[in-house]
RNA sequence: GCUGGCGUAGCUCAGUCGGUAGAGCAGCUGACUUGUAAUCAGCAGGUCGGGGGUUCAAUUCCCUUCGCCAGCUCCA
């Protein structure tokens, strides 16, 4: 009988007879029990194929990314069953893994209901106590049509008209589904899965076709691991800004006022303060300089710019100013090409960094608002760099060594970035594009920082880097962006008197740092959990006296600490020093100073930390750790 | 914008299968002078998101509108 050799990760070759299935090869290893599917030559395959040749092979267990997907996606198949044999009239669409878990989208009459969830999830149980097995079936395209319109699937009919032969489907029980796989063998595989949710979902997300009713859920291969993710959930939960916003009293949004309108309460602009100063002081020490600029402007400025062309979804409906049109700026960049255009300027003037926290408004369709994250005004951390076309790389090198310290400063030290390069339609010579694109990927490399390319997602005008960053929880968030953009130089029609005499473009570089201030702030509650590190906390130290006799003391800390700059509140109220004590902890004040009779004879403090330490120190001591930790901005 | 859910005191929430509402915390007043996450008592507080309709009567049912939440969509 002929042999095929396969070759396995770690390296090892086994020779088996041609025919021989992968359920047989991985039993022979003694792993079917983690393994799920196969990879063979690159291809994901199902347990249940056949070797049909030499070939490189790879095991996919649930630690793998790609295990992760056939696991998840058996377990959408496995609801879709539980769905189909509760209620056999909805209609079965598609049910694809996502990042953390799967969904499937049914067409059914009603949504469904927490109750609906619960039984299904029952349901799911009892189908991986049948241990159902998985089969591949391979169709025609007519006799896939005839199959799901047999069976009632009017959707799966649709998208089988769609796609290639051959075609395959999954069959297990009496359920089938259309499906290219692989899958995990048996339903007996699923282990430990929950239906998070249910919510209404467009049939292939466009709100003009019809309302399906998608089923959310979340599956691992161990218990503890989904026991871990739901924890985590929770977590998330707790930590939201919205929430934290409330409690903490930073900010709040109100109805009088209007959507996506924030309002900052004290102890969220002071916040907001620290984090601008150390933003302008850190700018100006990296070679910017602060420009302002007016919040409406002529509505021609924006016929110029082509905003009002290419971004008027986003913008206010104009007002009329003395017969005039203006217009409520959703962008920065006009007013600092105006700035550009005030002078003439010449090769040895560039670069200009220009940086501005600078408002804008934008109308965002009501029902992406989001407390902080997503708003209809919010400032962004705005730079514009004007530099000649060999300055790019050097220029987008400093931002990205800026960008990295910044960041860095808040805990953010682990990104995704991403180069998004020219897309079809786009402005400006391909020349161009292909210096300004090499000029950011080399600066990538040069950083030695990982990123990936998103072929054609460039913004028309030039090419981008994007940055996310990632929090204590995981979460990636998009905030750095610089973007080349040859567009607006053009429409204004800005130069500089080069060396030789005549008139050249600049390049224009927007970069946000943040984003924008309103967005950042919101992650970093999140990040933070509302324990804001001491140089951030709106009241970094807390006096409490125990008692009405240690009122002088206490006054005379708080005058002392305010005097060297710290923020310290004095709750000298006639009250326990265990109530005291609990409403500082939930603001998540850093230090609580606690003086009783014993300080205030020894001149010292007993300072209890967020985590419930204590420690006493003298004031000078106290005073002097304390301004350390906010001047490093540790802790 | 779309689908669904929700909107009751400053906050968190209960309640009314139609007869104009209740708790805890917060607030105010008083007592207690207190040692590391809630001292006790009393008082006060709501046109039940807004508008309209049905009804003898609407916070409750219906319509509409605003807002919030989840998801979709969108984010040149």
């Amino acid at each position: 009988m002929a042999e095929a050799t396969l070759r396995l990760e770690n390296q090892t070759e086994k020779k088996v007879p041609l025919g021989t299935t992968f359920f047989d090869l991985v039993k022979s290893l003694g792993k079917l029990k983690e393994v799920l599917a196969v990879r063979v030559n690159g291809q994901p395959r199902d347990l249940s194929a056949k070797v049909e040749g030499d070939a490189e092979i790879g095991l996919l267990t649930f630690d793998s990314p790609e295990g992760k997907e056939v696991y998840r996606h058996s377990s959408a198949h496995l609801m879709a069953q539980a769905v189909k044999e509760l209620f056999p009239t909805a209609k079965m669409t598609i049910g694809p893994p996502i990042e953390d878990g799967f969904y499937y989208d049914f067409d059914f009459e009603r949504p469904f209901t927490p109750e609906d969830l619960e039984k299904i999830e029952a349901k799911m149980v009892e189908i991986t106590k049948r241990d159902l097995q998985v089969f591949r079936m391979e169709l025609s395209k007519e006799e896939a049509i005839r199959l799901f319109q047999e069976r009632g699937e009017p959707y799966k009919v649709e998208l089988i008209e769609e796609i290639e032969p051959p075609i395959s489907a999954y069959r297990q029980g009496d359920f089938i589904d259309l499906c290219m796989g692989p899958h995990v063998p048996s339903t007996g595989k699923m282990k430990a899965f929950k239906l998070i949710a249910s919510a209404g979902a467009y049939w292939r997300g466009s709100e003009k076709n019809k309302m399906l009713q998608r089923i959310y859920g979340t599956s691992f291969a161990k218990k503890d691991e989904l026991d871990a993710h739901l924890k985590k959930l929770e977590e998330i939960k707790k930590r939201d800004h919205r929430k934290l916003g409330k409690e903490l009293d930073l900010f709040s949004i109100s109805d009088e006022i209007g959507p996506g309108l924030v309002l900052w309460h004290p102890n969220g602009a002071i916040i907001r303060k620290t984090l601008e100063d150390f933003w302008r002081e850190a700018h100006v020490k990296s070679g910017y300089e602060l420009v302002y600029s007016p919040h409406i402007a002529r509505l021609d400025l924006w016929k110029q710019s082509g905003h009002l062309q290419f971004y008027k979804e986003n913008m206010y409906a104009p007002m009329d100013i003395d017969g005039m049109p203006f217009e409520l700026k959703p962008m920065n960049c006009p007013f600092h090409i105006m700035i550009y255009k005030s002078h003439l300027r010449s090769y040895r003037d560039l670069p200009f960094r220009w940086a501005e926290l600078g408002t804008v408004y934008r109308y965002e369709r009501s029902g992406v608002l989001h407390g902080l994250l997503r708003v209809r005004g919010f400032t962004q951390d705005d730079a514009h760099l004007f530099c000649r076309p060999d300055q790019i790389e050097s220029e987008i090198l400093k931002v990205l060594d800026f960008t990295t310290f910044v960041l860095k400063t808040f805990g953010f030290e682990h990104y995704d970035i991403y180069l998004s390069t020219r897309p079809e339609k786009y402005v400006g010579s391909l020349e161009r594009w292909e210096q300004a694109t090499a000029a950011l990927e080399s600066a990538l490399k040069q950083k030695g920082l990982a990123y990936q390319i998103d072929p054609g997602e460039g913004v028309f005008y030039g090419p981008k880097i994007d940055m996310k960053i990632k929090d204590v929880l995981g979460r990636s968030w998009q905030c750095t962006t610089i973007q080349v953009d040859f567009n607006l130089p053009e429409r204004f029609g800005i130069s500089y008197r080069g060396e030789d005499g005549k008139e050249h473009q600049p390049i224009m570089i927007h970069r946000a740092l943040m984003g924008s201030i309103e967005r950042f702030f919101g992650i970093l509650i999140e990040h933070y959990a509302g324990a804001f590190p001491i140089w951030l906390a709106p009241v970094q130290a807390k006096i409490l006296p125990i008692t009405e006799r240690q009122r002088e003391y206490a006054g005379q800390i708080q005058q002392r600490l305010r005097e060297a700059g710290v923020r310290s509140e004095m709750d000298d109220r006639n009250e326990k020093i265990g109530l005291k004590i609990r409403e500082a902890q939930l603001m998540k004040v850093p230090y609580m100073l606690v003086v009783g009779d014993r300080e205030a004879a020894d001149q010292t403090l007993a300072v209890r930390n967020r985590a419930g330490e204590s420690t006493t120190l003298t004031l000078d001591a106290f005073e002097k750790k304390i301004l350390e930790e906010i001047t490093t901005r540790v802790g």
